[in-house]
DNA sequence: TTGTGTTTTACGACCTCC
DNA sequence: GGAGGTCGTAAAACACAA
């Protein structure tokens, strides 16, 4: 019997559709010739084996052929993979020259080297999305992490300034009480003033932290900032966080002053409510002042 | 042995580049 | 318009548990 074997030749661009057998000489050269003994063929199909071995390999086997279905997917020898991972790591695109050089080493239609790259290039695709989502989820892991310690470092020192400007407006409250109870406001606000330095110098520092990076000072409260979210398409206000002005030494801006979201402070509801709280005593206390 | 999930080979459709 | 690329998918080959 001949050597050869039937194989499938696709191997024209578009001529894919028109698949045409050919009949492989045992070195490896392609030979025309009829769809020899494919119902032959047929009849040993359910034996697996390699469709490609080597062309060693193929000289040594007599009775190859009269085993192949013609359109069984055969996979190739170990040692043809071998040498196309070599390839394709040197260079993952191929060239029509070293196309028809690989396919001439290996035994193979021109075609099958191609259609390995492009089987190869796309492995090597998924397994590169599959790194890419794996870095960006350990990437994404420690950014959550170093966010999470952020925001619990943020409440505390929020916490401090509030227990803070708490202490200091007792102080500030001594003082008047001291200078005369026949006050007014300003003289409240002109005793805190002359406060005992070391406290205001803590007030200071925590003003700064407060009003680090902000331009304004405004205060939106629920109903001013419900408009604001209304009256635009995306809403920068986050859920559970209150826009605030920075501490102005006791005294709070009005929403007049600044309508956008610009130089706030964002609270959450805890913290919001206490300040806001602080700020009712201090203003009643004020008033006491002013009316008393 | 068989059922099932994964990998490999191959192709068609479509896209881009020259 | 041809050549060669990607993408999605079919089907054979293979691995492996039950």
């Amino acid at each position: 019997m001949d050597r050869v074997r039937l194989i499938f030749d696709s191997s024209s661009s578009r001529g894919r559709h028109e698949q045409r057998m050919l009949l492989l000489g045992g070195g490896g050269s392609p030979v025309f010739g009829g769809a020899r003994s494919a119902l032959a063929a047929a009849e040993g199909a359910n034996k697996r084996r390699p469709f490609f071995t080597s062309p060693e390999e193929h000289l040594e086997e007599e009775y190859y052929y009269d085993e192949q279905l013609p359109d069984k997917k055969r996979r190739l020898s170990p040692e043809q993979v071998r040498l196309l991972e070599r390839s394709f790591e040197a260079e993952n695109k191929l060239e029509p020259e070293r196309k028809s050089e690989l396919a001439r080493k290996l035994g193979l239609q021109p075609r099958q080297v191609a259609v390995w790259f492009q089987n190869r290039r796309a492995r090597w695709k998924t397994k590169q999305l599959e790194h890419d989502f794996d870095r960006l989820k350990s990437s994404y892991g420690s950014l959550l992490s170093d966010h999470d310690s952020l925001l619990k470092e943020n409440d505390r020192l929020r916490s401090q300034v509030i227990s803070l400007t708490e202490k200091l407006q007792s102080r500030t409250a001594a003082s008047a009480g001291a200078a005369g109870i026949a006050g007014t406001k300003s003289d409240v606000q002109a005793a805190a003033s002359v406060a005992d330095p070391a406290t205001l110098a803590v007030q200071t520092k925590v003003e700064d932290r407060l009003s680090a990076g902000s331009g304004g000072s405004a205060v939106v409260d629920g109903e001013a900032a419900k408009q604001l979210v209304d009256s635009s398409e995306v809403s920068y206000f986050r859920e559970g966080y209150h826009c605030m002005g920075p501490v102005d030494g006791g005294q709070v801006h009005s929403e007049e002053d600044d309508v956008s979201d610009e130089g706030c402070n964002y609270y959450s509801d805890g913290i919001f409510a206490a300040e806001h709280r602080h700020q009712e005593v201090v203003d009643a206390q004020l008033d006491w002042w002013a009316w008393s």
